[in-house]
DNA sequence: TGGTATTAGTTCGCGCCGCGAATTAAATAC
DNA sequence: GTATTTAATTCGCGGCGCGAACTAATACCA
């Protein structure tokens, strides 16, 4: 049960009921797709001829369309409706340290057309290079209406400015990603933390966590971050930060962390922590120097490989780092009790080795009657970049804002 | 922005937008009484005509009634609305290991009638002892109809049998309180766990706390339990344990709690591991046996009497306490990002003492740009009680469900 | 003292919406 | 060829919010 925000509510009007109602049907539609107007009056619990109504107003929308018919035992046939993949065009954009990469997508958050960039250093130079990259995506398929551009990066926004606060991996700080990006390409532009967004493509478009009501995210790269859907919905706190739980202490003085603390979660369980922790098992004397982002992501891609080829300190380097994301997860179990728990991140490559630890260090260390599942995200879905989908098609999508 | 759950979800009918308004119009009724019908439509954005009708509608179910006549400084005087405090009851119950209260509260949580036992150690017992007292309560002003029972416990309510599952400091263990109240009573029966409710009274009628989006109460007593509040909403997890964060590791391989993990919150930042640091600092060579709880809470009680009478070592031991119950909200900082973040608890009487070191480690160890509010409970305020009479509450004030 | 301005609250017709019964459409079974 | 079954549409009804018009009550001012 929610409490009312009184500072910031929604009187219902005489068409919030149809909203209502319209966005269930939508939902309807592209789960169920392709399906009749009498089953989607079976399944949403409105009158055939509400949904009748309904459907034709998201036909003339052009959000769905009806297709062929098709069979029933007896009685005349269903005309089958299903999401409109021809009408709308999304442009996604996951900016990594290294490379960017960004795509247009339709309304099943299916990729039409991908491109990609390597990241500047330098955000304005940034915003320059994105755009036309942008408008030739949205060229693609002229026919698409795009209906906005979400953008996932490892930072966090600020919730009132929208404005990029902190990004340590990327080297930006304060800059206002969004205000040039919507000027240049006239389309409403969503940022949101990658984790976060991995976060909502697994509840959106995920097979195993779609529509859960409890997710957590952990991306596991350079850093640890988290994305919270809890009661369905993204937890962003107060200013955006929500989801910092990399920088818990894990180990209470522990190493130093660049955050200023010590002993920080993701300075144990991270690809760098691996790293560390090999380059001290093969030269447990000789000091190493400080490596930068681009060695220490290809020496992470190296590890793995090592370990696949069993290379026994290689694969220890996993365990222990598996160990530790086992320890910052259980707390995680323990306070927030929730269904699932996907982690993001080159690690689940060796999901055959780490799951098991993870998985056999969380359930010593937590405390709840919650079956807790722990699944590997598949890379293959692009999470940060189809969470971008979600980002913007949740306006649609999603429930409407009422009281 | 929240997903559409697809399992659970409710259709918008025709009285939907009624539901809505008149939540709202309630809700502003209760913070703005006295109030006017003109400056609830100002306030809610709705037509003066429509609050006029929600209004008679009201007033006709007797949430509310109309009072005297305001000032205006030109034109007809406003005629003032406010909660109907003769109509509705609420029973209270607060069960603690020691001692039960309970109490009837009207419309604005005030307490008009209270009681309370010891409470008895067989559950059974316990509902035969209490239905008569509950009886007496609801007795003391027959005028009023009692909307509910909502009831406070130390432990956990599983969210699908609403049994309690877990409750250690009780020692009871999966008993349905909920169904023979029920039937005793003939009133709906709503179960909480203890800083849940805390945390529902906070935002609910809190002075400092009312309406914040983002809200986190941690309960020190013989244990620590947070309740969280986030996006304006009660976090349950999956089964309804989530803010079991006093059994999150806070020392790795630290002391051995009684859940079976080494090294949680509670086992160092609770009354009880106060009441132990202090025994070992007077005496530190003799081995304590083991105390009864009803030992332990007389004796937090006296080591902050001995604190408040400058006693060296209680002193520190609750300085210690302190450290260690910043050490452990820390991490909820960085992670959740509350606006404000609430201790309950005894501890709090000593809070010239303890509030300080608690907010200077939090901010040492977290890691955020939200500026979290971190203060003591006011005692006086009875939340753990208060927040039953929200948990009943609710159902009328709070956001209707909807899609 | 009576008109004018101002604010509160009500009345009423309109349009949006979901409901549900009746109707039309299209298929199968016998 | 008729009955049965299922899909989809049509249409009148009642609930609801809107907003214009109207009534009520008060202060100010000439």
């Amino acid at each position: 049960m929610r409490r009312i925000d009184l500072s910031n509510f929604q009187k219902a009007t005489s068409e919030t009921a149809r909203d209502i109602n319209r966005r269930i049907v939508l939902n309807l539609v592209r789960t169920h797709q392709p399906v009749s107007r009498a089953d989607l009056a079976r399944h949403s619990g409105l009158q055939r001829s509400t949904v009748s109504v309904i459907a034709e107003q998201l036909i003339r929308d052009r959000w769905i369309t009806e297709g062929a018919n098709g069979h029933t035992p007896r009685g005349r046939r269903p005309q089958l409706l299903h999401l409109n993949k021809e009408r709308v065009g999304i442009i996604g954009i996951n900016i990594r340290p290294i490379t960017t990469t960004l795509a247009l997508a339709d309304l099943d958050a299916n990729f039409l057309a991908q491109d990609s960039l390597a990241t500047p250093s330098d955000p304005k130079q940034f915003v320059a290079e994105l755009v036309p990259r942008v408008r030739k995506l949205m060229g693609a398929r002229p026919e698409l209406t795009c209906e906005g551009i979400g953008v996932s990066l490892p930072g966090r926004i600020d919730l009132a400015s929208k404005q990029l606060v902190f990004a340590p991996n990327l080297g930006w700080k304060d800059f206002d990603l969004k205000t040039p990006l919507e000027k240049a390409t006239r389309l409403p532009v969503e940022l949101e933390n990658a984790a976060n967004s991995c976060a909502l493509s697994e509840i959106c478009f995920g097979r195993r966590a779609e529509g859960l009501r409890n997710l957590i995210v952990v991306t596991v790269s350079e850093g640890i971050g988290c994305g919270l859907i809890l009661n369905h919905q993204l937890v962003q706190g107060s200013t955006g930060t929500a989801g910092e739980f990399g920088h818990a202490t894990l180990i209470q003085d522990g190493l130093e962390c660049s955050c200023g603390n010590r002993g920080c979660w993701e300075m144990y369980a991270s690809n760098t922590a691996a790293i560390r922790h090999y380059t001290k098992a093969i030269a447990p004397t000789r000091p190493t120097k400080r490596t930068t982002e681009t060695e220490k992501t290809i020496s992470f891609e190296h590890l793995l490989r090592l370990a696949e080829q069993g290379d026994a300190k290689a694969v220890e380097s996993l365990q222990q780092m598996a160990k530790y994301l086992g320890l910052g997860i259980a707390p995680l179990v323990s306070g927030l009790a929730p269904d699932m728990i996907v982690i993001v991140g080159e690690v689940t490559r060796a999901w055959r080795d780490v799951g098991p630890i993870i998985k056999e260090t969380v359930k010593q260390h937590s405390f709840t009657r919650a079956e807790t599942q722990l699944v590997p995200s598949d890379p293959i879905t692009q999470p940060r970049l189809r969470g971008t989908i979600a980002l913007v098609l949740l306006k649609h999508f999603g429930a409407p804002a009422v009281a």
